[in-house]
This record gives structure tokens, C-alpha cells and sequence, in this order.
DNA sequence: GACCGTCGTCGAAGCGCTTCGACGACACTG
DNA sequence: CAGTGTCGTCGAAGCGCTTCGACGACGGTC
């Protein structure tokens, strides 16, 4: 069997509780004490029971982390959040309950009222989200990582795509651009109301308005053809556009760039492109892309920081944009006259 | 507060303990006060604590699911394994806790002897892997998804890869196909010693020998050139190679495809192509392609399932391969005279 | 020197559950 | 009808930890 804390007090030769608050350092210790009980522990192996540690602390020290994984949704770039969670609650020493597929809703409530889990971090986000009503109603410490319809009582944190895409279309409006495209997810992402999407497009096309462009949107398949259709829509019959921004997976952003290559253009010199809010490598490609990068690591450390300040204490409601940065790497250039 | 089984006895009238053998079904119980304590705990909503149920009970539902997701692994299909783990977690009433990258290794030990768990899938598994080491030493309850060099002691679940390599081999011997290819994973995955692709490679190459067939192997990096150049490669300067298998990532898979059709191959008058221990859907590819599916519920759930059964009873350590099945879709055809 | 505060330690009371042993109430045996 | 089971229920003893209150031993104050 494992050791307990009694054998840790035994062998040390203090009382249980002079063990617990050497190990929390809820009370002073003296230094030999302290000394003695920590010897002891290596020589016993002892790890503190999670359960009774549980039960008696209120603590699980466990986060769940509902990701649906809808059939449609793009898993590398979800995990990589569900990833970053993970390890951003280790930093905290906390664990990670992974909650996915029909789970993702219905085991929130399971955990939650169970008390096996301390708070929630609630990935993908839609704009009409079920998990967002149910963290309200449950009243358990949590943090979407985007931005439901309505935040009301709730804690977010996502990249500001809004200024992200206004990023993006000045810095080609800046280059003299004044046709300008963007390269969207399928159509069915946006259908389903997932909310970045929807929040990036709009705000492209408001700010590039603001700016006097001309805008055409795609929103390709993502099959080869899907890619070809849609970028060949985008580049007009006169082929007149000049200014590329790519809010979309990388293998679709890939192909872009072989279907612009195939179609005798090049970057930058005739295609000016931004690869926007993306959460992968964009270095690696031919060429490299100018990148506004979404970062995982970055909301996802700061939803469970938020998470568990509510778990220690008293947070307020709040949506927290991260402003987003620009990376050159050269696939940009002013339009040529 | 939650209720708790104090509640709902009050409620209901009867003593704790019967409540508990009423949840639990482990002694007989009267119509009449079953009926009054189910009542009384939907009135109260109560959901037995986590905590506390641990603690008496010896017994957390948690399994611990470790996937390391190396730098250089593929995602997608590694995480389609994590998710069909939780799933099948879920089916027995387990919830699973998530051990990634450094943690893969480090919080085996943590969660085990902190009976944070009760048992532990290990997915991902290398020939020399340390979490087979430390799954034996811990001697707690837990399957590998995958094969390791020394077996002893441990019980490993796995498709059947060095069938699902003869299977293929012999489709390809049959149509009359005598030079024939194995297009794998980037070299750094076999160089890392990730067991099934060398599995899958070495009985390919054993298997044809024995049939008779001039193997060529290629190893293409994830570029678009990378796998230009590997085609071209294992087609030959003559392009004699009628006959090509794949066992790699789906973006390889699709970029050969194109690469074929780009030289003027097609499939299957010119070169039969059969995709082999594939987690994705083939079935889209430009042509469909025949596949060897590797299916992540399979082998995910029978790790699940003998897990479990070490947690309630006991299971002598063994190695279960799951028979490879073909799935014929027209992308093979007999070599022409 | 009486008084106070801090430090370091202990004992004991839970936390909410499972499970063992006990026991009354029956319904069978033979 | 005494003996033997099974059924349905209860009380109580933990499971291993945290935390509260208490208390002796000091060192400082006035």
C-alpha cells in the first residue's frame, strides 16, 4: 500500500497536522521539524491521497476542458488549444479532465456538480453556445476562450480578431493595395455561428470600407478544386487583385499559394498575402508568409489563470481581447503602379 | 451547497447507508424505499461527491490517457486515438484525464500514486518507451496502444500491422504486380523508433520479398518537393513501378496523388495505390482509395476494456493484434501486360 | 514581574462516502 | 414449531486529509 500521511507523521515523529501544514505552509515549522518530515517523505515515496485530499480541502486541482470537436471543425488547430491548456494548468498544478463530443456539454454538468473538477476552460466557443448558458447557470469558476453572443456573467479571453483583421487590412490599404481579398474557412464553419470566423469577416469588411478597398470574399472547400474555384473567383476576371489576407486551415493556405504559383503569379511582387490569426508555422512555407499569428498558449494560459483566481477568490465578468501582432516575413510589398 | 447523501436519506427517510446500497445496487432493496429515494434524489439534484466516493471507495473513474505528441508527430491522427479513448472511457462510466508532452511521462507517476487514477491507457508507444518501463514498475492497471520492444508483464492492444503490410503486399502480388513501393512517414519517425511504421515497413519489405517483388522504399519529407522527389524516386527511371503503397499522413497521401496524376499516372490503369493503416477517410481522395483502415475506436476500446477489467479483477499481460481488414474502393486493378 | 503576542505543535472534529456486521421480519424446511 | 435462510434496513467504523482551537514556550513591553 501507499504511505499516508500517518506514516509520514510516524516516521517523522510528529502529528498528522504538523505533516498537512508543513506540506501547505498554512502554519510556521520549525526547521528541524520541517527537515525531519521532509526526509520522511522521500523515504516513504509519500504522495498525498487525491481523494481525501478532495474531500477535505474542497480542492480537486482538476480543470475540465470541454472542446466539442464538432465533425466539421479542423482538430490540429483545436488541440493545440486543448494542448496549451493542459500545459498552462500544470503551471498552476492542475490537471486537465478532457471533455469532448456530446461530453463537452453533458459531462459539464456531471463534473461540475460532483465537485470532481475545481473550474472549467470552454474551448470553440459558438456565438449561441449551450456551454456558455450552463457555466452561467452552474455558477462555477470558468473561462470561454472566444466570445459567445452573450457575455453576460461570464469570463473570456480571445485574440481581438476584429483588430486583427483591421491589421491586416491596413497594412495592405498602407501598401497602396485597393483590391484586396479574404480567404475564409468552408462555408459550413460559418453556418454553424463558430464565432471568430464571423467576427474576423465582418470586421475585414468594415475596415476595409473604412479604407476605400474593394473587397471579395472566399470561402472555400477543402478539396484542391474547392481552392482553385475560390481563388480564381477571388483574383477576378482581370486578375486585379492584388492584396491576399488567408483566415483559414493551412492546408488550405498551402494549396492557396500552389494555385497562385500555377497561375504564373508571384508573392509579393504580384500578390501581396497575410496569413491571419493562424496558429500554426507559417515560416516553413513557400514563401514564407507574413503572419498575424493567434497564439494558443497565450488565451489559453491566461482562461486558466482567470479560472483559477475565481477558484481563490473573486473574479468580475469580463471579455479580454488580446491585442494581436504583426509578423514580417516579407509577402507583403507596396502595390506596384 | 450540493445536497449530499445526507440529504437525500433525511429526505427519503432512511439511513445513509441505504441510500448508498440503493445507488450502488450492491444489496437488495425495497420497492417502496427505492422509489422514495429516487425521488427524493432528483428533487435534490444530488450527485455523489468525487471526492468523498474516492476515498471510501478505493475508486476514482478516472483513467489517465498519456500521449507525448512529439514535435514532430502528426496531430490529427494522434489526437483521433486521445478522443477514442475518452469515448470509450465514457462507456464504462470513466472520465480521462490528459497527460501530454513532458507530462506524458512525469505525471504517469503523479496521478498513479496519488490515486488520482485508476488506470491508465498509454498511447503512442515507441519500441523503447519509458512509460512502459514506468507502467511496469508502478504495477497499476493500464493497456498500450502499441507495441514496445520488451512486452513483459504488460498488456498492448494493436492493429495487426505486419497483417495489414502482407495484406498489401499480397493484393498488389496477385493483380501481377511485380515492382512495387512503400511510401512511409518523414525519416525522423523512423529515426525516433515510433514502432508501427517500422513494423509496417519491415514486414512489407520481408513479405514482398517472399512474394517475389522488387521493393522500393521512400521516406518523403512533408514538403510538396519532398514528395515530388520521393515519387519520382520510387517510380524509377523507367517508371516500372505499377504498384504503390501508402502508410503516411493524409497531406502525403493527397500530394502523391496529385504528383501522380501530374505526371500523367493514373490510378488504377497505370499504378494500383492502396493506403494503408489510415485513421482518415480515404473515401474523398481524388480517385477514392483502397485502405487498410487503422480505426482508433478499435483498438482504443479494447484497451479501455482491459483496463478496466484490471481495475475490477486481474488480466494476464498479452498482446492482442487486431486482425487489418481491406476495403476495396477501385484503386487497384490487375498489372497490365 | 505581570501581560501580551508570536511561534511551533498537537488533538480532534469533520469532509461525504462505502461497507461490514447486526438484526428484525418473514418464508421456508423437515 | 424450532431451525435456517434470505431480504431489507440501520448504525458505526473507517478512508486520508485539512483546519480550528488550544496550549506551552518564548521574547518583548510597560
Amino acid at each position: 500500500m501507499a504511505a499516508t500521511i500517518n506514516d509520514v507523521a510516524r516516521v517523522a515523529g510528529v502529528s498528522i497536522s504538523t505533516v498537512s501544514y508543513a506540506l501547505s505552509g498554512k502554519r510556521p515549522i520549525g526547521e528541524k521539524t520541517r527537515q525531519r518530515i521532509e526526509s520522511a517523505i522521500l523515504e516513504l515515496q509519500y504522495q498525498p491521497n487525491a481523494g481525501a485530499r478532495a474531500l477535505a480541502g474542497r480542492r480537486t486541482y482538476i480543470l475540465a476542458v470541454t472542446e466539442p470537436l464538432r465533425p466539421d471543425t479542423y482538430t490540429p488547430a483545436h488541440m493545440a488549444f486543448v494542448l496549451a491548456a493542459a500545459t498552462a494548468a500544470r503551471a498552476y498544478d492542475y490537471d486537465v479532465l478532457l471533455l469532448t463530443q456530446d461530453e463537452a456539454t453533458g459531462g459539464l454538468h456531471r463534473v461540475t456538480s460532483s465537485r470532481l473538477v475545481d473550474g472549467v476552460i470552454v474551448l470553440d466557443v459558438l456565438a449561441e453556445d449551450e456551454r456558455a448558458e450552463l457555466v452561467r447557470s452552474l455558477d462555477v469558476p470558468a473561462a470561454l476562450v472566444g466570445i459567445p453572443a452573450d457575455t453576460d456573467g461570464l469570463v473570456c479571453v480571445d485574440l481581438d480578431f476584429e483588430a486583427a483583421a483591421r491589421l491586416a487590412v491596413d497594412r495592405l490599404a498602407d501598401g497602396g493595395h485597393r483590391v484586396v481579398g479574404l480567404l475564409g474557412h468552408p462555408p459550413s464553419v460559418y453556418a454553424r455561428g463558430s464565432n471568430f470566423p464571423l467576427r474576423f469577416r465582418e470586421a475585414f469588411v468594415t475596415h476595409a470600407a473604412e479604407r476605400d478597398l474593394e473587397v471579395r470574399l472566399g470561402a472555400p472547400e477543402r478539396t484542391i478544386a474547392g481552392v482553385r474555384e475560390a481563388v480564381a473567383e477571388i483574383l477576378g476576371p482581370d486578375r486585379d487583385l492584388t492584396g491576399l489576407v488567408m483566415h483559414c486551415e493551412d492546408t488550405i493556405q498551402m494549396r492557396t499559394l500552389d494555385v497562385l504559383c500555377a497561375a504564373g503569379l508571384r508573392v509579393p511582387q504580384d500578390v501581396s498575402v497575410i496569413s491571419a490569426a493562424s496558429t500554426f508555422d507559417t515560416s516553413t512555407f513557400a514563401p514564407p508568409l507574413d503572419v498575424i499569428p493567434l497564439i494558443p498558449a497565450e488565451s489559453c494560459s491566461r482562461a486558466v489563470e482567470l479560472t483559477i483566481a475565481q477558484i481563490t477568490g473573486t473574479v468580475e465578468p469580463r471579455v479580454e481581447l488580446i491585442p494581436p501582432t504583426y509578423v514580417d516575413r516579407g509577402s507583403t510589398a507596396p502595390r506596384r503602379p
